[in-house]
RNA sequence: GUCCCAGUAGCUCAGCAGGAUAGAGCAACGGCCUUCUAAGCCGUCGGUCGGGAGUUCGAAUCUCUCCUGGGACGCCA
């Protein structure tokens, strides 16, 4: 039980003895807050809610209240106006959360709510042929940290590449390929010759409409298994999984399937038949749609007027297969907020067909990355790719680590964990439903609130314990006096935030919660190591204030991890 | 037109199961390397929380309305 659970405890029955039953220590628990001073208390409870039930102005309250509450760990409590603030005993707290946090290490912050339950996550999911852009980094660093989120909180997380390896761009290129394409170019440079064939389809489309029914003629015949469509389609797909797994292998990210949209093109016969026995497939214009008036949406498609799929049709094939495949707790997609209405659509067809499971999924939505504040376009080739974008991330932290570190060891790896961790960190950091602008400037920083940033306080952190020698104990105990000062304490209620910080950020699939508690952490400890002297100390001294600085290493690396950053030991 | 999302400091954003004086970072300006990595720390400057109304002891936070920006709305994904 933490310290302020202690706490809550000690206001709950004392409110019992007051006479007042209705609050529980849980319910206290969430009234407590954080005085905006550190000088006015390190707890504050506020008696409005108690006005009514005891008849009484909240100021009363709380001085009667502050005079009934003594004991571990609370060194006083006094009545402010209508607050009851507590001061705590920081010695006793100081042990606990340092020491719960050394004795757990990577585990602190774990919790068993999912209890080994299974979450595919639907992440990443580029589309074949097209080149790995910036705007495919978000659901990729999104959906990897949700994962490891989620597996924190004791769930079995999937990760699923749900490759875009079907559909009629797929007919279109097949068309600009037999029309402009040269064998030897697309094996020298696959994406980015596929690309440009991407481009001028849709350049000719303009002045030719013929060549969009072309595009879709040719997708028919993929569909239909017709040899020289599948030939070209293999063989595109080969190429382009071939450039994606190096920006995974950059980021560090795996994939426990890649079972792209074709992995479903044999499984969709099924969905069109129930659809059908359950009498809700209509005929409209001739494609086939299930309606979905009640709902006050547009009917969802399942099939175009020639009997090719469409991308509703896969989905449901997906969502399928995953219920019966992984019998999941959850099931999430990590998905542009652009593609809202296609889900709610999703997940009414389910519903309708008498799925109730329908209700455990769940459309994680983000922002659009913009370039100058305009959606990027694949078929304008208006794309900022994000091999580049790290291929820079990496040469200018390599310049930084010239400059500033010259005699640092293994500078390539540092340079990329660094770089990478530069480009994750910045999409990550805020809300995901916030757009992003592009921005070179704002990608590359490596001051304030960034990535290096943190990665940069957990090295410093990292080379106090070398220096200082310090050993892992089995035991915490800290010299009375050793981490007295706001800094030190300002460090140890962060620590002991920790876990509250992952239930909230899986709570609302919110990787974001974790960026903003790791810069908190690290902005205050940097004030805690400008102004704490550690390795010149006392023995005594110096063993207690390493002590905290291995808690502090320890929770940031594990932050960095599950934002999916690796934490350099030097930099 | 309908439905979603957003509007907080010059810029990028926190805060939004209502609570005590609205916070960071960047930018600008000024300090701090004979204490441990200056990718750091400290200070100054900077706000009618888009406008208006309502709910209540109390609203950046909840409700309504208007304004502005973005997105979605059948044979793309």
């Amino acid at each position: 039980m933490s310290y302020k659970h202690q706490v809550a405890e000690k206001i709950a029955s004392a409110l019992t003895s007051l006479g007042v039953d209705s609050f529980t220590m849980e319910n206290v628990y969430a009234m407590l807050e954080t005085p905006p001073n550190p000088a006015m208390g390190d707890i504050a409870f506020p008696c409005f809610q108690l006005a009514k039930a005891l008849r009484k102005a909240p100021p009363m309250i709380a001085a009667e209240l502050a005079g009934q509450i003594t004991g571990s760990p609370i060194n006083e409590a006094k009545a402010v106006g209508p607050y009851v603030n507590f001061f705590l005993n920081q010695e006793d707290v100081a042990v606990q959360v340092i020491g719960t946090i050394l004795a757990q290490g990577s585990q602190y912050g774990d919790s068993n709510q999912g209890k080994g339950r299974k979450v595919p996550i639907d992440l990443s999911s580029p589309n074949i042929a097209k080149p790995f852009s910036m705007g495919h980094l978000r659901s990729t660093v999104i959906g990897n940290a949700i994962a490891n989120i989620m597996e924190k909180q004791g769930y079995e997380p999937v990760r699923i590449n749900h490759l875009g390896d079907w559909g009629t761009q797929f007919g279109k290129l097949i068309v600009a390929y037999r029309l402009w394409g040269d064998e030897e170019k697309v094996k020298a440079e696959p994406i980015k010759e596929l690309l440009s064939l991407y481009v001028r389809f849709h350049e000719k489309v303009e002045n030719d409409p013929t060549l969009e029914d072309q595009g879709r003629e040719w997708f028919k015949k993929l569909e239909d298994g017709d040899a020289e469509a599948e030939h070209l389609w293999t063989w595109f797909r080969e190429e382009s999984l071939k450039e994606f797994m190096k920006i995974y292998d950059l980021m560090n990210v795996s994939f426990d399937s890649t079972n792209g949209e074709a992995f479903y093109n044999d499984k969709m016969d099924r969905i069109v038949t129930l659809l059908e026995e359950k009498g809700l497939l209509t005929e409209s214009d001739g494609a086939m749609v299930v309606n979905l008036d009640e709902y006050n949406m547009p009917p969802c498609l399942i099939k175009k007027s020639d009997g090719a799929t469409l991308y509703a049709t896969r989905d449901l094939a997906a969502a399928l297969f995953r219920h019966e495949s992984y019998d999941f707790a959850k099931a999430l997609y990590v998905v542009g907020n652009e593609q809202r209405l296609h889900f709610q659509q999703l997940y009414k067809v389910l519903e309708k067909m008498g799925y109730s499971w329908s209700a455990d999924m769940h459309h994680i939505q983000f922002g659009m990355m913009l370039k100058d504040g305009k959606k990027m376009s694949t078929r304008k080739g208006k794309v900022v790719l994000l091999e580049e974008v790290f291929a820079q991330a990496i040469a200018d932290v390599q310049k930084v680590i010239e400059e500033k570190n010259p005699a640092l060891a293994n500078k390539e790896d540092v340079a990329r964990q660094v770089g990478v961790g530069a480009v994750i960190f910045h999409d990550l950091k805020n809300y995901r439903l916030n757009d992003i602008n592009f921005s070179w400037e704002e990608m590359l920083t490596f001051e304030g609130e960034t990535g290096p940033y943190v990665q940069y306080t957990h090295a410093r952190a990292c080379s106090l314990l070398r220096k200082g020698n310090y050993q892992p104990s089995s035991t915490t105990s800290l010299t009375p006096g050793s981490l007295d000062g706001k800094e030190a304490w300002a460090v140890i209620t962060l620590l002991n935030g920790f876990p509250e910080v992952i239930d909230r950020a899986a709570a609302n699939f919110d990787p974001s919660q974790i960026g903003k508690y790791v810069i908190d952490l690290a902005q205050s400890f940097n004030k805690f190591y400008a102004n704490v002297r550690i390795l010149a100390e006392e023995e005594d001294v110096k063993a207690s204030r390493l002590q905290l600085v291995a808690a502090v290493v320890c929770v940031l690396k594990e932050g960095l991890r599950i934002m999916g950053l690796a934490a350099p030991e030097e930099m």
